[in-house]
DNA sequence: CTGAAAGCGCTTACAG
DNA sequence: CTGAAAGCGCTTACAG
């Protein structure tokens, strides 16, 4: 009833024996080119693959390699995804997805040092705070681990260097001519010390000093990496009564909710407020949205290939933090300050 | 070296044999609760769990699901996969992701029955245009299949009635008193039959013809679903010296794109053109997008658990299309004709 | 260069 | 209710 041809037909077939079939098939020495090339054919033309399942038991390795994301939407993850597949399917891995949403459980699970070292030969985490003993647990599980985004102690990383970014967006407002500048972004609710927000606001703190400007701590207010939370974070500024000329998001998903916001309350983008974002998001272009862009497809696909670089050597890679570049991409949402 | 906990390690922690774990673990009857709660206490204790790699091999069922779409990126199938990844995870399910891409190797690969049969129990596929060949080659894989998205001759499949759709968004702009309605969308490139544009279509020539306008053809205007695409359609339209009063576009994507042309050549958007979308993708309210709304990740909960239901049960069930309602979303790209 | 055989970690009739 | 044993489909020393 079942047809799935087995490695037992094709030996059959070809008139040796599973070892030999094994073996040619895999591209392992001491196979005669000759018997090679006729398991080969035989192979194709049964259409014969060898079962991951089948194979995993005796080696250990299962052939896949799992992605895992805080939450399945968003563009940023996405888009690593979208790099990180391209190059783990090149390279015949499988690619297992988990997301943790808001499920604690899912989280547990996931960082289950058993049932992931059962399931996938690597892991590549995706811009997650990291508890302590999530990290103890990653490293007990003795698997190669990528991170894409927040330097993780002890981890690689591929990740852009957020101080910079903040420096970028913010240097380029302040040459505008701008003074009073917000920066909308980091979320008092994260415990876990998610560094992204606030390196980026350190850079930003960093070239308004330079300047012989004192940040103002009301032209702060946070926001996740939303556009909800963008149009929360300018409702919030317009409450205090604060009328910066121009703001920093701490990403373009925020930026596109604070000029939505702020056009809404009758300010002209950038005529009254210029708004610089990070990320150059598929869909920044289209506002015209002024940035600092990555190549968030790219980081995916660096993190991907160290992976399997790690996971075909026998002897563990240190960790090592790969900083991949920014770029200002100015368009129409900053404009010099008038006057 | 290797410490992973095994079914011998709680059998002999617990004194029992390891056919008695497997069974009190998995729930399976002829059990007695003393020795259940013995051996589900002692496997947490060892944070043990089985491996899916040797489970699949005596069971023929991997765990696994795989997901599978024309390409990565798109707000459309990132969607559908969010939803089917709540369901799948919430019934232990791991998630393969697969995409298709440019590369025709991936697609042959995917499409290998053996392949795809050994490492996943079933499949679910995303608005992806089959060929015959690839039909068969499913039905030969003997795995529940869902399709989300168009029909297909013997698979189940979730999908909304395009042809409303069409309906739904021209009778929208009927209503509004227009006639001269331009069509955006269709693939002349598209050789496999892909109905989901030729059907929203449909809906449209059918309610134009219903107030007594004969369609021009000079007001359709070909373009994929993307924003860039949509960008074309309207130069298109504006290279043919057409001038119509609204346009449904044949996704949100779409319609962004003709909105920001139509914007770059000095029209207003809804006084001087109407647009209605498909979708209410993520972003559509930004723009203040009128659009026809579906629930796409509703889709994929609905397909995933569909499938879920026929890795459960023993005999396939009759492949059955599910139409999931649209709505009417207006906002404020489209307005009642001047006049 | 090739093969026989053990073993990977589970599940499942079969016996008791 | 419980266990001994065969078997799932591969890989890999080991022997020849």
């Amino acid at each position: 009833m079942c047809v799935m041809t087995g490695i037992v037909d094709v030996a059959a077939r070809a008139g040796v024996s599973v070892a030999t079939v094994s073996r040619a098939l895999r591209g392992l020495p001491g196979v005669s080119e000759t018997t090679r090339r006729l398991v080969q054919d035989i192979a194709a033309e049964l259409g014969y693959v060898a079962s991951p399942s089948a194979a995993a038991l005796p080696t250990g390795r299962t052939g896949a390699v799992a992605v895992v994301s805080p939450v399945a939407r968003g563009w940023y993850f996405t888009a690593v995804l979208e790099g990180a597949q391209e190059v783990l399917t090149a390279n015949g891995y499988d690619v297992l997805r988990y997301d943790l949403s808001e499920v604690e459980t899912n989280r547990r699970k996931v960082f289950d040092t058993q049932l992931l070292r059962k399931r996938a030969d690597g892991l590549l985490i995706m811009s997650l705070p990291l508890t302590h003993d999530e990290v103890q647990a990653l490293h007990a599980m003795r698997r190669p681990v990528m991170v894409v985004g927040p330097i993780v102690a002890g981890l690689s990383c591929v990740r852009v260097d957020d101080v910079e970014v903040g420096r970028t967006a913010t240097r380029h407002l302040v040459e505008l001519g701008h003074r009073r500048i917000a920066f909308a972004g980091g979320d008092p609710n994260d415990h876990l010390g998610f560094p992204v927000s606030p390196d980026r606001r350190l850079g930003y703190l960093e070239v308004l000093r330079s300047v012989g400007v004192e940040p103002d701590p009301a032209l702060t207010v946070p926001a996740k990496f939303t556009v909800e939370a963008g149009i929360a974070a300018f409702s919030e500024l317009a409450a205090r009564g604060e009328a910066p000329t121009a703001l920093f998001a701490v990403s373009d998903e925020v930026a596109m909710g604070v000029i939505y916001e702020a056009r809404r309350r009758g300010l002209r983008v950038p005529e009254d407020l210029s708004v610089v974002g990070v990320d150059d998001h598929d869909m920044s272009w289209l506002f015209g949205l002024s940035t600092v862009a990555q190549d968030v497809r790219e980081e995916g696909r660096i993190a991907a290939a160290a992976l399997v670089e790690r996971l075909r050597s026998v002897v563990d890679a240190e960790p090592e933090v790969t900083t991949v570049p920014t770029k200002l991409v100015v368009r129409e949402t900053s404009a010099r300050l008038p006057g």
